[in-house]
Order: structure tokens, then C-alpha cells, then sequence
RNA sequence: GCGCCAGUAGCUCAGCAGGAUAGAGCAACUGCCUUCUAAGCAGUAGGCCAGGGGUUCGAGUCCCUUCUGGCGUGCCA
């Protein structure tokens, strides 16, 4: 299948040319005064110009072509130049009765299945996750969903910030609190004791240690030496890290099974350590490697740069590498293991500067392929009601872990008074609600813009949430289970109301919805558009009862398109990588 | 200082390659549960799209500029 778009400016695109005008000008978009049409094209202005012809003499003669056209129940010239097209109830049932048998709702493939690995997570194994780390956990998540469905060979890497000088500073700390054990020794062993460290008191000796590197200039310094020692594969040092990242990553994939996400690569910076090697020489080979201040670095700047854009260091004075040269390394690994198309990271917009550096050094040395598209997905930051970084009312910053157990009991709490959730099942359906409302919210915003994070907002879940989603498909499923009528999923035989149609038209813009978001790199617009079904389909219902519809016709009919809606919306909610609950 | 990003209703945000009358949610006010879940539906009110200049038939959207805020700015990640 063919979206409605692409396949309305095909058929307007026709027109044109056949008027002896250029096709280009028949890009047809949705329109903006659904009081007047449903699509619009607004090519005349644009060859107004170059044809000598007012915008209207040309629309006129268009529309007089797609006039006899059976997908439109009207298209005509409107002043001073539109070109309003409103499409024929035929077309318009015929469409989702196409989308109804069609695979994934008829959302049309990419013609290349190129390969895209998307980085995204990247938590630092040294403490346990914050609310912070929301963000790229589920927008990454989501994106890898949807290129998926859009039939790209995706690839999801956790890429775990394990590689650096934190590393350092909890092994610092420790040998300092456990000193009697021999990992901290040149005199290590393998199957030596090593001491028990967990995710809680990892929560507190990463700050801790990182507090006290700023004014304890002899631990600053033991802790860059293991930094470096640990780099080179010192054994003790290696044991008690291997340790911390199994600690860690058990940690964190409690949290990642509660918000619905996985990983294809369980990588971290320290998996491209056998290819920094190699990418340094690159970089020599290609006598890009300069020496500056005991430091080997890269120079970056380009003409037209605004500004001069520091260097990347790729080793540091004190021997030791830091993440810019895991970062190319990385590319490096990932184009000799995947050949990848497009990288895209999922990173927070202060990393901006970083991944220019990256992205340059690695084009410039070659290790990232030329046709290779490398982009930095940035998101903002989540801040409190204060418009500055959320933390919680003691001032902490508040456990990932925490934020979902009070998105749970907070619909926990909505659900005792319901007659419908089944006894057993309200705890499971309290977190899967819990955590839609939370990545609902979050995904709406606009990615790279930073925003507020009102828990009490998200926990509210009344208007344009999640949990108006979840309701709606509740909904559908309370009407599907009570129509004893098994009515086959056959197709739907006409449109009987405004509601109806407008809910129609909705659903025929989801393939082109998801295009753009793909385009755009944009999850809000898959937000958004499932908002948009939800809320018309609302409007139906409650407009029209269809259990106790008469006309056996229009009754199957209905029931046919709420179970469509219901199929739609769990594939919207999919791609965000929310689950649904039967009943709330 | 320089660079990047942002500024749209009281609040939080949309506005998907410049199109016609700038939309939604919350909060406020009015209605609607003896028919499919009221976590809902319908309605009222609320805007010099930060200010100024430009480009265009047409600007919230593009360009310049001022102001305000956030972030970044060579050995943290």
C-alpha cells in the first residue's frame, strides 16, 4: 500500500502535467480547514510565477481535471489559488478496508532495508539509574520500534558508559573502604575474594568518590592511575570492574523490563577497547595525530566554522584514553561488524560538541564510511515545575525505580474504585499504566526541547496521556466482548455519521504519520496521531451506540471498525513500546 | 567573550518541506451517566506567536537584529 499522501500527489501530480505544468507542483498535503476538505494542494502559487498565470486560472484548470476522479466526492479551485480535495466515502472505506487485511495496517516499507544501529541508554555503570535516564531509554526504544516496522535492519546497543575515569573512582574508593583484599594488589589472583558490592552502595560511594576527587588531589590522582591501569588490563583491577558492570547491568535490566526495554548488543565503551588500537594507528597512518601538551590529539575545525572547535583528545597526558577515542573506536567496530547505513545516538543535547568530534575525526580518518549517516539524536532535559533539573522534594535526584513505583500506586490507587479491572490482574495493569503515562508524557514533547517533568501531571491521567489511550482500547474491548456476534473481520460496509468519518479519515493518515516521525526522527508526531484516533474514536462512541444498533449491517460494520481502531491504537502504542492493558 | 538551542493562552505543550480563521491538555465556568467503562463527551472564556526590521502573493514557520532564559566552550562522561 501506498500512503493516502503519496498516493493523492500522484494522482494531483498527474493533473498537473497533463495541463502542460511542471508534476512537482502537485504535492498534496492533509488540510488545515477540515470545514472545506480533507487534502489540499497548494502548487498553483508556486507556478503562478513561472507559468504567468494566477494561482486560480491554474487550480481551476486542475481540479476541472480531478474532477471526474471517483477517490474524490469534491475537488475544486478555492480562492485565491487551493486546490481542496475531499474524498469519496468509497475511497475512503476502501482505504481501511485495504489497511484492515494488509500486514501492520498497510504502513508501506522502505524501499532499502538499510542498517541502523541505534545507541541509546548509555547509563554509567558506576550508580544505578536516576530519572534521568529516562529519556534515552524509551525515546531510543521507540525509534528503534518504529524504523522496524518501517523495514530497516535495526540494531539497539545499550552502549554502557564502563570505560572511564568513574571507573577509576569507585575502584579508588573501594580500595581505600577494603584494602585488606587483593584486587587492589599487584598481587591478584584469579578466584580471589573479591568484596560485595552492591546497586545500593553503589548509589552512594559514586558521589561520594567523585566529591572527594575534587578536593583530595592524592585521590584524584590514585583514581586517573586506575583509570589507566584498569585500561591496560591490570588483573585485580579488571575483576572488581567485571564485578560492578554484572552488578550494574542486573540493576538495570530490572528497571529495563519494567519500561518495556531491550537491547539487541549489551556493548559498553569498553567492548571497542580492542579497537582503539587500530584506530589510533588510523588516525597516525592518516597523520591526523598530533602531539600537544602530552596529549595526542585530533584537530577538528573546519572551514565556516563559527567558531573554534576544540580538539579531540584521544590520549590523555596521563596515558589513559577517554571517551571520544571509545566513541571512534566504536565506529570503528560497528562498521567492521554491521556496516552500518545511518548511527544515530540518543544522547543528551550537552553532548552536542562531543559528537561533532566524534562524527569529524571518525569521517576524516575514514573509519566511518563517507555515505555512512552519523546523527546525534539530542533530547533535553527533564526539568521540575522550577524550570530547573528535576529532583525530588528532598533535593535528590530521584531513582528510576522510585518514579515507577509511584506511577504505579498512583493507578493502583485509581483502579480500586473500578468495576472492571479483573481482581487478580490490577497490580500488572497498575504498572503497565504507571509506566504508559510516564512514557506517553514524555514522548508527546518534543524531543531536543527541554521539559517539564509534573509527576502529579503524568499521575492525574486524565486528557492527552497514555492513559486516555489505554482507556480507549478499554473501552473497545468492554463492546468486542459483550457483542456475542462473532463478527468476522470482514469489511466495513459504508459510512453512516460525521463521527464515523471523521474517525476514518484519522485512521488513513497513520501510514503517513509514521513516515513523517521516521523523517523527522520525531516520536511525538506517533503521540500525537494515536491522541488524534483515540480522541475521535471518543467522539463515536459516544455519538453512536453500537450494541443496541438495529441495522445488523451498520452494526457490523461499527463493530468491525472498533476492532480495527483497537488494533491500530495497540500498534501506535507498540511502536512506543507501551502494552496495553484488557481492562481498567 | 564566543557558539548552540529555546521564547506560542494563567500553566504544560502541539503546530509534521511558508498556505486559508494559530490548536490541544490542565486549571476556570456550563451542561451530559434508569443504553456499549464519566480515566469520558459537548460547550464558554482565554493569544500583538518575546520586541523590531526584512524576504514572499502569503510568515508562528525563512533571513537579520535586540532582549530574556537554558546549555556548551581541550585532557569528566
Amino acid at each position: 500500500m501506498e500512503t493516502v499522501i503519496k498516493e493523492l500527489s500522484a494522482v494531483v501530480s498527474d493533473a498537473f502535467e497533463r495541463c502542460g505544468y511542471d508534476r512537482s507542483l502537485g504535492s498534496v498535503i492533509v488540510s488545515n480547514r477540515p470545514d472545506l476538505c480533507h487534502y489540499q494542494c497548494d502548487g498553483a502559487f508556486r507556478g503562478a510565477k513561472a507559468y504567468g498565470k494566477a494561482p486560480l486560472a491554474i487550480a481551476s484548470e486542475v481540479a476541472e481535471l480531478l474532477k471526474g476522479n471517483p477517490v474524490f466526492a469534491e475537488a475544486a479551485a478555492a480562492a485565491p489559488g487551493f486546490i481542496n480535495l475531499t474524498l469519496s466515502d468509497e475511497k475512503i472505506t476502501a482505504y481501511i478496508n485495504e489497511m484492515i487485511s494488509a500486514e501492520n495496517a498497510g504502513i508501506p516499507k522502505a524501499e532499502k532495508k538499510e542498517t541502523v544501529i541505534i545507541d541509546y541508554g548509555g547509563a554509567n555503570i558506576a550508580k544505578p539509574l536516576h530519572v534521568g535516564h529516562l529519556r534515552p531509554h524509551i525515546i531510543g526504544e521507540a525509534l528503534k520500534r518504529l524504523m522496524r516496522l518501517l523495514g530497516y535492519n535495526v540494531i539497539g546497543d545499550v552502549h554502557l558508559g564502563d570505560w572511564g575515569l568513574q571507573m577509576g573512582l569507585v575502584i579508588a574508593e573501594l580500595s581505600e573502604r577494603y584494602p585488606e583484599y587483593s584486587c587492589f594488589s599487584d598481587g591478584y589472583r584469579e578466584g580471589d575474594a573479591l568484596p560485595e558490592i552492591t546497586a545500593e552502595a553503589l548509589n552512594e560511594i559514586y558521589p561520594y568518590a567523585s566529591q572527594k576527587s575534587k578536593t583530595d588531589p592524592a585521590f584524584n590522582e590514585k583514581a586517573h592511575r586506575i583509570t589507566f591501569e584498569l585500561q591496560q588490563g591490570k588483573a585485580g583491577y579488571v575483576a572488581v570492574w567485571k564485578l560492578i558492570r554484572r552488578v550494574s547491568v542486573n540493576d538495570f535490566k530490572e528497571s529495563y523490563r519494567r519500561l518495556n526495554v531491550d537491547f539487541d548488543l549489551w556493548y559498553g565503551e569498553s567492548d571497542a577497547d580492542r579497537y582503539v588500537g587500530e584506530a589510533i594507528s588510523i588516525l597516525r597512518e592518516k597523520g591526523l595525530l598530533c602531539e600537544d601538551g602530552g596529549a595526542q590529539i585530533v584537530s577538528v575545525s573546519e572551514e565556516g566554522d563559527k567558531a573554534q572547535i576544540p580538539p579531540a583528545i584521544i590520549i590523555k597526558s596521563d596515558g589513559a584514553i577517554n571517551y571520544q577515542t571509545t566513541d571512534i573506536a566504536t565506529i570503528l567496530q560497528r562498521k567492521l561488524d554491521f556496516s552500518p547505513d545511518k548511527i544515530w545516538y540518543v544522547v543528551d543535547k550537552r553532548q552536542e560538541l562531543h559528537f561533532t568530534q566524534v562524527f569529524r575525526v571518525s569521517k576524516k580518518a575514514g573509519i566511518a564510511e563517507e555515505k555512512t549517516e552519523l546523527a546525534h539524536l539530542s533530547f533535553g532535559t527533564m526539568n521540575g515545575a522550577d524550570g530547573k533539573p528535576y529532583k525530588t522534594r528532598e533535593g535528590g535526584v530521584m531513582r528510576l525505580s522510585e518514579l515507577l513505583d509511584n506511577a504505579a500506586s498512583a493507578a493502583m490507587e485509581k483502579m480500586k474504585d473500578s468495576d472492571y479491572a479483573a481482581e487478580g490482574d490490577i497490580k500488572k495493569a497498575a504498572e503497565k499504566i504507571g509506566v504508559a503515562a510516564i512514557k506517553f508524557g514524555d514522548m508527546i514533547n518534543q524531543m531536543s526541547k527541554d521539559y517539564v517533568f509534573d509527576l502529579d501531571k503524568f499521575l492525574s491521567f486524565e486528557g492527552k496521556t497514555g492513559t486516555y489511550i489505554l482507556y480507549t482500547i478499554t473501552r473497545i474491548n468492554s463492546i468486542l466482548k459483550k457483542a456475542e456476534d462473532s463478527v468476522s473481520g470482514k469489511l466495513v460496509a459504508g459510512i453512516y455519521s460525521q463521527a464515523e468519518r471523521s474517525l476514518m479519515l484519522r485512521l488513513i493518515q497513520t501510514a503517513d504519520a509514521f513516515w513523517a516521525a521516521a523523517r523527522d526522527k520525531a516520536m511525538n508526531y506517533v503521540c500525537e496521531n494515536a491522541y488524534q484516533i483515540a480522541a475521535a474514536f471518543s467522539m463515536f462512541y459516544h455519538d453512536n451506540h453500537i450494541l443496541s444498533e438495529a441495522d445488523i449491517n451498520k452494526r457490523a460494520s461499527w463493530l468491525n471498525l472498533c476492532r480495527f481502531v483497537r488494533s491500530l491504537l495497540i500498534l501506535h502504542m507498540d511502536v512506543l513500546g507501551i502494552e496495553t492493558v484488557e481492562a481498567m
